[in-house]
DNA sequence: AACCAGCGCAACCGCCAACGG
DNA sequence: ACCGTTGGCGGTTGCGCTGGT
């Protein structure tokens, strides 16, 4: 935790941006501040974040205040130990989307991005390390000495750090645009990056028109401003990465597979509960879809060849 | 009992995208 | 089109706890 103090009465010089009135508190919070700021949100309810403080009576700066609502407050946070089912889920969704620790939140009940990020970085990084496997890529660590040094796993760019979809209880109606410019590495280290995003991308795709969508549908028009093949605009919405999701995590999708059998239907919005059987299935299975994840991989601009080859699999 | 090192996690920071005026 | 505000994200920090010596 850091360093509770009143800034202005600190006496440390270094600007804090976002608390830098006088007078605002810092560190860990109080019982009586916990209070003040739920009874507020209770009553008022979420957002304003920025001038919540002030009609709460909170000496806290908006941002803090959210977090200390997000991460710690909510009634829905769940609190206690990792859940050997959860932790699998976990190392499952960071395979599939590197470090969107909001995005793997967001298919945990309970748990916040924050909590999976502490739990990554002080458990399962270990783990991984200790079981030989590099915690970046998910794969051995023997493999991936030489690879790792140029490139980092994370499968967006940094300057795209929103997935496709980033928090499915918030959005709503939202639709996800998506341009393969957005995922186009800037150079060769970051190739390797886009790649992986690039699959999960496609097999979304894949799996949606699987569904009974088609092509142009989801995959969107060749776009005639830019001219650029490959250039064109991916949208998904929001039920349909939920759903595409649901599908990777219950391993009742595997990518692009198409001598995969039907898998039972899986229960939806409960995606832990099959977590178990699942990651027996996902164990087992965890070097097909590594296989799955590197031969579907294609150049630019045949995403839609990539597509259109591999659209058979259907979720039962 | 005292000290120390390592760990866990709450909180903060900087950045970015979305939005509205 | 521009700019300021707001909300949200991932990375990082450092306090407090715990176990070992």
């Amino acid at each position: 935790m850091r360093n509770p103090s009143l800034l202005g009465t600190s006496t440390t010089s270094k600007s804090t941006p976002c608390c830098s009135k006088v007078g605002i508190k810092r560190g860990p919070w109080t019982p009586e501040e916990d209070e003040v700021l739920a009874n507020y949100i209770k009553r008022e309810g979420e957002g304003r974040w920025r001038t919540l403080p002030k009609r709460a009576g909170l000496l806290r700066c908006g941002k803090s205040c959210r977090l200390r609502w997000m991460n710690y407050l909510r009634p829905s946070v769940k609190r206690g130990r990792i859940a050997p089912d959860e932790e699998d889920l976990i190392l499952r969704l960071h395979r599939l989307l590197g470090n969107r620790w909001s995005l793997i939140a967001g298919r945990i009940p309970g748990r916040t991005d924050n909590e999976i990020k502490n739990y990554w970085n002080t458990h399962l990084s270990k783990k991984l390390i200790s079981q030989g496997i590099d915690p970046r890529t998910h794969k051995p660590l023997n493999l991936v000495s030489h690879a790792s040094s140029q490139a980092n796993h994370d499968p967006v760019p940094k300057s795209h750090p929103n997935p496709p979809h980033s928090n499915s209880s918030e959005l709503g109606e939202k639709s996800i645009t998506i341009t393969t410019q957005d995922f186009k590495p800037t150079n060769q280290e970051n190739h390797q990056q886009y790649q992986s995003q690039h699959v999960v991308d496609n097999s979304m795709a894949n799996w949606y028109n699987a569904e009974g969508a088609s092509a142009t549908h989801i995959m969107g028009q060749p776009s005639s401003s830019h001219g650029n093949e490959g250039d064109y605009i991916e949208n998904y919405n929001e039920d349909m990465f939920s759903s595409f999701l649901d599908s990777l995590i219950n391993d009742n999708y595997l990518f692009v597979n198409q001598q995969q059998q039907p898998q039972p239907q899986p229960q939806p919005n409960n995606v832990v509960a099959d977590a178990a059987s699942a990651d027996q299935n996902f164990m087992s299975h965890g070097n097909i879809w590594e296989a799955e994840i590197m031969s579907s991989m294609v150049p630019f601009g045949n995403e839609q060849n990539s597509f259109n080859n591999h659209h058979q699999h259907h979720r039962p």
